[in-house]
DNA sequence: TTGCTCCTCACGTCACGTGAGGTGGC
DNA sequence: TTGCTCCTCACGTCACGTGAGGTGGC
């Protein structure tokens, strides 16, 4: 589901050499195995992925970005993990549609309202995101406005330390 | 404790008439009573706002801001209630230096040292602002980079369709 | 007096954290 | 065999949601 995958789909090999276990999952990504365990758990993350060596979770080098993606989404919108998982099925849509893409067999009628489909998902996202995007902004200028206004006073202070003394301590607050 | 106070600081007058209800309030800012009365007890508000009609919670103008911004932060930064103590705590220090810096009795040395430390306190935070405004803008050309892909495909569609078959359908991944 | 909102417990829930007790691989 | 990480319960916690039962103001 990745949005854009910079990641070659790593041949699935059936050496354990490219996957790693639940902790080192973990490591990479900045979470915890309790919380990969969970999402696999409520069906945020396929179930069980391959425990070819007993019971041990074992990813391969796709799956770990997927998760990473999920973390990243969940981390950026700040959207519940039900909501998450209704975003992440209108994701595996497109995904099913990218396979149907592929395959010439579908007439231009389907592949065009698949199509439509998938710009629509891509919209709302974009859109929770744009206007997030537009929240911080805001805050981010606010933030460096009062910023300004400390350092003009720090400023001020040190130059009439020097005897000279500042054009007029404003009454801004601070 | 607002970033940028555009209120006018509303006279604390006696009569209710500018005081809202807890559920006011709520509605006002997109919560619910529940979650004002939470932040009460855990101590990220101040303590019972001045209940002068029996157990009824009261809040002025200035109150309502002070919880629309922890809000805000909360909703903007995505960080627990505990950090969210510290940074506010960070905030409610700077207030008292605004405090003391109006009086003039205070020597230009200290000055100083409350200033860049209150300087310090939004250099944090603004930090926070911009490592999150710019991921999510990372996010957002990703997104914005898979549309134009979907819109493509749908012009190339469409074009077919009229007869005059697109310049090429590019096999780059939806 | 009737509704409405308010109040304080207090238990439920979501998204995990944190041991308890046991098994598997270098 | 000794460590280490893994496993599955299962209870704890944070940030609230949601009634239960009762009181206050237009």
């Amino acid at each position: 589901m990745s949005v854009n995958p910079t990641q070659p789909e790593a041949a699935p090999s059936a050496a354990r050499s490219d996957s790693l276990r639940i902790g080192d999952v973990a490591r990479l990504l900045g979470t915890t195995p309790r919380t990969i365990r969970y999402y696999e758990e409520i069906g945020l993350l396929p179930e069980a992925p391959a425990r070819p060596s007993g019971q041990h979770r074992l990813y391969t080098q796709t799956e770990v970005e997927r998760i990473r993606e999920v973390m990243r989404l969940k981390h950026l919108l700040g959207v519940s993990l039900e909501e998450l998982k209704t975003l992440l099925t209108a994701e595996e849509a497109r995904a099913e549609v990218r396979a149907q893409l592929r395959r010439d067999d579908v007439d231009p009628g389907r592949r065009r309202e698949l199509l439509t489909q998938a710009l629509g998902h891509i919209d709302r996202q974009l859109e929770l995101v744009r206007h997030r995007a537009s929240e911080l902004a805001k805050l981010e200028h606010e933030l460096s406005e009062t910023r300004k206004r400390a350092r003009r006073k720090i400023r001020g202070l040190d130059a009439a330390e020097e005897g000279t003394f500042p054009p007029s301590e404003e009454m801004t607050p601070l």
